[in-house]
DNA sequence: ATTAGCACTCGATAGTTACGAGTGCTAACA
DNA sequence: TGTTAGCACTCGTAACTATCGAGTGCTAAT
């Protein structure tokens, strides 16, 4: 167990590396903060820190930068989320009073605020409800070749899509097929209309509308969207800020996985806690050793849960996003239970 | 005038840059090429070319660099478009013959497929003519408050956006509206219909549909949104494989621009030619000094004019883009003119 | 006009030195 | 027993120097 002053020294050793990023030193922390002992003292402290693997030196004779363990016990015991400036305050709540149109404009624009207020690359999951239900199919001829399909789940996602009529289709046949789908599979849940896509719908379509076979394919495409998670992802360039040293082969492979949906998703997916901090090498991945993810998330109630988080460095100022992000999550569980309720 | 051996040595010179990124030598220059005269007579073809401008050392005793101006005269006179390999020709055939789903779709696919057949970064304009007419509009109420909104162009754009419904509003109310529009906006250019929605609509709305008024401020939006010139992009990543020197931050401020479509398009609109290549300063933009870009128009007869270009070093291989650009943009005009006749 | 030969330039690399921030340890002290 | 002043020691950083060699321009011979 840590005593209260190394405790004290801990924490304002990861506050002025936080800010600096540069080992400190037992001088440094005698100056920069009120530690009520001599830099002799000090550096017996960090000494047996360091033994316990909390700090770490860069060389023999450096000063001391916290470790990865030393993160860990300052996310689990010393960190306070830091209270959110007013006109932050301002900006997150005129910016989710704002337009609810589309939820997922909503998404996008969340991540871009939360990259825009710390700084950092935000990552923002929709609500997803285990029993989602498709509520709204739609097929709307568009002209002579083209049509749109539309479906709508209820909890608030519009996909569509266009496509290319074949030849042999005529409006009659297009009523058939909505008529099929708007009895046979809205109102259930998707993981039911996955199922019914597959066994069910071509046979009732070879029965009455066997000329609508060859849109089929197309038709089942947009509900495989409407099943994928949606993820939205803003301010990636903020990367570049604190990646100085990473060369560029592995820059571009980090942000190819961030382009590439599953990647990111597998990143975050496995967190269940409501405030989950991964550090470094608990990210289980190569290309993020350096970073640190923050992971939270909001819950709408019946509607589901959906996912934020926040991807900066390992030395991240944790008490600043926790703020922000606890702010935020409560702002967007009541703009989300608004949309709905609406 | 350059003597054809001048040339000759130019077209080495960039040719052996262009694959080392290493100023070329004399010596170089005469075990690498078939060149018949001696290091000393290069020598001095090399001083002659420097003091003509094409192209310059790195310091007082070092091999020679490709100019501007050594750049310039290569493209405008000796480059000589490489022939696609028949692997990527294959490869371009099948993915231009394949789904011809939506305009959008061809475009993404397009920059895609182009990107990572050069290597380089890919930008593709949707074809644009300039008496583009609104060929469909409509509206279509997903659920008690949500409708959609779907316009259509004869170039191929379909444009849909989902709003909220006003309380006040009626279904009869949305038919009346869609009827107006389409009486007074379908099959007129976008321009007219721009000028129309400012101010013969709002009399017409106000008249006949006065309870609609207040979504109509929602359905001018998507209006604008069809009129905004698409543009595609992709391997953006790319360039972090010739930006080795570039300091963060204007790597930022670059990504930035590409990642902005009135940056971007302004970047690539002034152009006319068939084929066009500005080199580094030419780009008139500081953060271009290091890259080239060669962009080429497609034109698909009435149905209007879209661009291509490529976005790599100034050293880039000028031969090889040239060959695969004037392949794909006649491959892509055959495959526009199919999606339009089809 | 071409070319062999040569002195010269200058970036890159490696080795040397000086500096200083920071350490651990010892011994004295409260 | 915990704290602290003092000090020798470590090692990265920066600045300077020496060496090497690729490449040049020039001259003189062909």
């Amino acid at each position: 167990m840590l005593t209260k002053r190394q405790m004290i020294i801990l924490d304002r050793l990861i506050r002025l590396y936080t800010s600096t990023s540069l080992p400190i030193g037992s001088k440094t922390l005698l100056e920069e903060s009120e530690i009520d002992a001599s830099s002799a003292t000090i550096r017996n402290e960090l000494n047996y820190l360091e033994r316990l693997g909390f700090i770490q030196k860069t060389h023999s004779s450096s000063g001391r930068i916290p470790s990865i363990k030393g993160y860990r016990f300052y996310i689990d015991h010393l960190v306070r989320p830091q209270e959110v400036t007013p006109d932050k305050l301002d900006v997150i709540s005129q910016m989710l009073g704002n337009h609810v149109e589309e939820m997922d404009d909503i998404m996008h624009q969340s991540a871009k605020l939360l990259s825009e207020l710390t700084n950092y690359t935000a990552i923002v999951l929709g609500p997803k409800a285990d029993d989602t239900r498709l509520t709204g199919f739609r097929l709307v001829a568009l002209n002579d070749h083209h049509v749109m399909a539309i479906i709508q789940t209820d909890y608030g996602t519009i996909e569509n899509k266009v496509f290319k009529l074949p030849k042999s289709i005529r409006e009659s046949d297009l009523i058939k097929v909505a008529n099929i789908f708007n009895h046979h599979l809205v109102g259930l849940p998707l993981m039911e209309v996955t199922r019914k896509l597959q066994r069910d719908i071509p046979l009732l379509l070879r029965k009455y509308a066997s000329n609508a076979i060859d849109m089929f394919i197309n038709l089942e495409t947009i509900f495989d969207e409407s099943t994928e998670e949606r993820y939205h992802i803003s301010g990636k360039l903020n990367l570049l800020d604190f990646t100085e040293n990473m060369d560029r082969q592995k820059l571009k492979s980090l942000y190819s996985l961030l382009d590439n949906s599953v990647g990111l998703t597998h990143l975050i997916e496995k967190m269940n806690q409501d405030f989950d901090v991964r550090i470094g090498d608990e990210i289980n991945n190569d290309l993020f050793t350096e970073f640190s993810l923050v992971t939270t998330t909001y819950n709408v109630s019946k509607y589901g849960k959906g996912v934020i988080a926040i991807l900066g460095p390992t030395s991240m100022a944790y008490d600043e996003t926790f703020g922000v992000l606890d702010v935020f999550r409560k702002q967007l569980t009541h703009t989300l239970l608004n949309y709905y309720l609406d």
